[in-house]
DNA sequence: TTTCATGCAAAGGTTTTGCATACGC
DNA sequence: GCGTATGCAAAACCTTTGCATGAAA
């Protein structure tokens, strides 16, 4: 069960948030390329087509205001900036798949760290909430 | 078998850079504190101490190079600076656990993702070179 | 009407760069 | 002596913040 534009606004709505046109514009476009892991910048020059008067502080922002909400996450690929991606809860984890060459990267759907957490949970005396595991190497293209 | 700093030093000459004072007070401080995961400006902050005439560029110039050179890894805890370790190739990898209440990173010296490598390189036709595992969690001291 | 959100510009923090000087080899 | 490395300061880059204005509830 992912999430849509009226979702979003629902929890925005119970947290008394306010649902400004901003906010529904920067998510619509956040939604419309939700496989892209967009930048801030990224995600202001595609709202910025349609809606110039959108500021740039006014994406990072809704972004920051989504993170902290659990809707997306923040994620890092040593790009020198954040991008970020719906935080599905219920699902699965899923690793990323980072492109040394072209920088893409997509997603692998299968979890299957489980043992590994118990082990390292087990031996450390660390008490594991999440984790982020990226590979690095050439994708079908690149290779 | 670990760096030192002669093994680095002749890296250096080996592959035609100086060896320079600067260059190698940097790497021992780094050397004598090679657990801490330092930032460019905490190494910075040591190396002032003794060598206040080295200058912040110089340190992060070294930085590239010694991780252009597969020395050191720049790595990334999400605290809004590269920080580095030793790149040991021949050793096996090793993951983070990153404490998310004091931010200490610990490692976790065991790999086994073997398989599951192994397993995404064949599901999804990606080249794998290269992984990072980080967990977040509460550390010994934290919980 | 009250409170929160926005836009703009300025400031912040990290990292990079230009350039004249210094120094390893 | 040649060519790279250094130190300094300025610039670049991403992100956050202050503040007056505007709009949601």
């Amino acid at each position: 069960m992912s999430h849509t534009l009226e979702s979003v606004c629902r929890t925005l709505h119970e947290k008394e948030y306010k649902v400004t046109p901003q906010r529904q514009v920067i998510l619509k476009a956040f939604l419309d390329n939700a496989d892209r892991h967009l930048s801030a910048e990224e995600l202001y020059n595609l709202v910025k087509e349609k809606h110039p008067e959108i500021g740039l502080a006014t994406v990072y922002r809704t972004l920051d205001l989504l993170a902290e909400l659990e809707i997306l996450q923040k994620m890092n690929f040593d790009d020198g900036r954040s991008r970020y991606e719906f935080a599905d809860k219920e699902l699965h984890h899923h690793h990323h798949l980072i492109c040394v060459k072209c920088g893409k990267v997509t997603e692998f759907e299968d979890d299957l760290l489980e043992s590994l957490e118990a082990q390292i949970a087990r031996k450390s005396g660390f008490e594991i909430m999440d984790h982020q595991l990226k590979f690095y190497g050439y994708c079908d293209k690149c290779r």
